[in-house]
DNA sequence: GAACAATATAACGATATGGTTATGTAATTT
DNA sequence: AAATTACATAACCATATCGTTATATTGTTC
């Protein structure tokens, strides 16, 4: 994942609700309806929330009759661990600010 | 990391800015004053994304004369790495929820 | 100690975010 | 086909975010 990706992706993790939705959909697929009790917040809430997390990719939805569940995409998150961890390395865009001398230097 | 600091580290690091200093932080520890001419922001706009990284415990800061130079985390980032890897899991209390008759019935 | 340099803080503005209520849309049931 | 159910979208509001400029604050140098 290059940065602006990566952004993206923690901006839409970045949340406490959404964090939670993640780790329910650890334990199973839910639809709408059933997240609305658990955080108790409003289904158009729930729905704004799952439409970000399917935007960065994190969830993916499957129409079931009346129903929508979404379930986690698991492969998305550990992507993004991953990244997490393998920062793209800046090291020589670095070296070439410093050649141009647009660096400023503090010692 | 528990779901609040865990949003909270998160909130942290999803900001393009913020995202490529720890990028460049991998390489070698800077002063504010270097970041401002690399990310052509204000120096007390460098100064508040510095301060939101110190916050979280994703950075650390070391006076040397005039010059503040911030360093990487790195334990800190792998630790925010590994949580993302390993949420919490809430079956637990999905089952509690479900014995309480709080859950909805989508079938 | 006066001037300067690096950083932090304050005050402000534009935009993003996360909630709400109201309304639209699609599938199900009666 | 009318009513119901699940979900999405729109419009709105309060607060957070990220930038700016202006102004401390702190350490250095003359």
């Amino acid at each position: 994942m290059d940065f602006e990706e990566l952004a993206a992706t923690l901006k839409a993790l970045a949340d406490l609700t959404r964090l939670k939705i993640i780790a329910l959909l650890q334990t199973r697929d839910c639809c709408v309806c059933e997240l609305v009790p658990i955080f108790k917040i409003s289904q158009p809430a729930v729905s704004k929330h799952m439409s970000r997390l399917k935007t960065s990719g994190l969830v993916k939805e499957t129409r079931k009759g009346m129903w929508v569940f979404y379930s986690l995409n698991r492969d998305r998150l550990e992507e993004l661990g991953i990244s997490l961890t393998n920062l793209p390395d800046l090291s020589e865009e670095l070296r070439q600010l410093e050649q141009q001398g647009l660096l400023v230097q503090c010692d």
